[in-house]
DNA sequence: GAAACTTGAATGACCGTTTAAAAAACTGTT
DNA sequence: AACAGTTTTTTAAACGGTCATTCAAGTTTC
């Protein structure tokens, strides 16, 4: 028990530090002794944990990847609607505790690396089915079928487009005006 | 004259050897000997005429950007209406020369590189703001007031986001299908 | 023959991972 | 409480390797 303990406090710290420091350097640049330097740790205790740099990039993004598949069960759990159920896919990708720089800022960074991975673009394949067919359900009870298509599509480029937007900016984020301006594109788009 | 004439040649080569060479292994990974062998070159003759890793890619951005707005300018040219010319922006994009797996995987990679280069971010910042600008014009006339912002984001947003997509497909992809699919949408947003 | 171009080899720096050994945390016993 | 033994955790240092850039010495072009 109190040895699964340290070792689930130890990786949500070096996690934690990865995401500053990737959103910091880049993913491409940033080493090991920096992701440790931000955890106050040692580079050689990094791969005590997670065995290898490829292997601490899987976890942080698995990690992410969970925080928003809890934001978006936690919104259906409470949406009535199909129009309310669309409005929450919106609003767990846009959530508080997710739509920062920094997070933005790594999620583009997993995204541009995922070619590149076989783990991390399995990981991206997984979280755009699931959330193509959360939209796919709702559209289908709010449109007539020869338009689902062409909504989908353009809410879930819309989403992935604001995100990429985000994590190129210089300030900090406002959510909920990020959420209050995906309720008028989908407004827009389902009248 | 013909002493500039190599140097262009040369720029274009080693340019087109960039961009195939950056899809193939990405920014942060690919060496300057990877590309110089895409290339029939040396490393040592890319420093020759580049003077540096990173003045090689802010010149094959330069590159891209100067395809992507001459595409947009010929679309410009033969457009009448408002819609026309907001159909002719989104085919500049989807152009046949420019919707290409290797190209919106390098588009990718500069995008999620940019925030840790000014002159790469430089180049963003003023290509996004000519998009938009192109999008507001036709907008107004179009819509009401209070619609004109929440379409081009939703545009706007739709265009990065197809091309991020794109960056992740594993095989070919179809220019003519992606422009008919973004006037669907233009339509769907602008009935 | 001069200027432009090319490159192999050298340079200097950096990084992920491993290793060995120490420190810390935990265990059961007295 | 104290202690000796065991396991877990930490890190400094070493290792092996890679890479961008420079430079000197060639080759080509004019």
């Amino acid at each position: 028990m109190s040895r699964k303990r340290i070792r689930d406090i130890r990786n949500e710290e070096l996690i934690e530090a990865t995401i500053v420091a990737v959103h910091k350097r880049g993913y491409g640049v940033v080493t090991m002794a920096e992701i440790a330097r931000e955890a106050g740790a040692s580079a050689a205790s990094i791969n005590y944990y997670f065995g290898s740099k490829e292997g601490l990039m899987e976890a942080t993004m698995l990690h992410l990847l969970g925080k928003l598949r809890r934001a978006m069960s936690e919104g259906y759990a409470t949406a009535r609607t199909p129009r309310e159920r669309l409005y929450a896919v919106m609003d767990a990708n846009f959530a508080d505790g997710l739509f920062t720089v920094p997070q933005c800022s790594i999620w583009m960074q997993f995204w541009a690396n995922a070619p590149y991975s076989p783990r991390l673009s399995r990981l991206h394949r997984i979280n755009r089915a699931r959330v193509r067919s959360h939209f796919l359900a709702e559209l289908r009870a709010l449109l007539p079928a020869d338009r689902v298509e062409t909504a989908r599509q353009a809410l879930q480029c819309y989403m992935d487009g604001v995100w990429l937007q985000a994590a190129q900016s210089e300030d900090a984020l406002d959510p909920d005006e990020a959420r209050a301006a995906a309720h008028r594109v989908v407004d827009l788009v389902i009248p």
